[in-house]
DNA sequence: GCCAGATAATTAGCCGGCTAACTGAATTTG
DNA sequence: CAAATTCAGTTAGCCGGCTAATTATCTGGC
């Protein structure tokens, strides 16, 4: 078919396949969908106010909420209210959140060397950059 | 971030931006967010079986059977028991659902260069085929 | 012909995403 | 200082996606 000349069915086509994959691996580590994403971040800086996840997942708040409860029922993450602005939350890692790190990354290795397989470092490079491209041209 | 140099990461990212903005446009038109995809295998063949969409989409049977009643709801298509088989659907479409294909089409277009801007024909072939390879990957 | 198994679709219930409308805290401004 | 505004986060309710379990309809083998 035509659509199949298309820069975005092929873009949306082969994320839509990556993430379905992906959330096999994350379900046996006792993660859902875009929690891996979440956690990436708090990973980084423990302790960062909830607002930050908004801007960093380019997400809803709404959405961040929604995430964090059940991020924190399932004990990977706490959340504090910041004790000088109250308004602003803080999310923490649990000890169970910090152990599941390593786990996650060996997924994502695993993920990237099996999406990857067969191409040169230059055509990965390339699809990166073109990805780059294509995603400033649309917030422009 | 080291995230940044995965191929996996920056064809996700691209793909939800992509999506995000795609779906400004088809709220305008009355659709909601993959409404259009379905749509889009209906315009090529009305009365189709849906259980054809289950693998034209690639999503479960409970995906399609939601997307058909808003769909159905909304007025765009209407749902049919083949007459001799009759635990099979089939989707057709209402004056309401023709009448929207080339709206539909104009917006991907509109969508396409957008999201291609500055591209060379040589860059998007090449995009476009690394993601297939990338996609066959995932699936073997 | 009849019963077992495969197949088409549905229901219930969960998760990630959104918008709209709201609460409560902090800041700006008259 | 008080009122208005802006900002952080929540709630409700919708949609697209999934899995598990169920219903209804074929199809095959005995």
């Amino acid at each position: 078919m035509e659509q199949d000349q298309r820069l975005a069915y092929a873009l949306v086509r082969t994320a839509k396949t990556y993430l379905r994959l992906s959330n096999l691996g994350l379900a046996e580590l006792g993660l859902q969908q875009g929690q891996d994403a979440l956690l990436r971040y708090v990973w980084a800086r423990d302790g960062l106010p909830q607002s930050e996840l908004v801007g960093c997942l380019s997400v809803e708040p709404p959405t961040v909420t929604k995430m964090l409860a059940r991020l924190e029922k399932a004990g990977f993450v706490k959340r504090r209210r910041d004790p000088r602005f109250k308004k602003q939350w803080r999310v923490y890692l649990t000890a169970k959140g910090k152990q599941i790190e390593k786990d996650v990354q060996a997924h994502w290795t695993r993920m990237e060397a099996r999406a990857t397989h067969g191409l040169t470092a230059a055509e990965k490079r390339s699809f990166i950059e073109t990805a780059a491209r294509v995603r400033s041209n649309l917030i422009a």
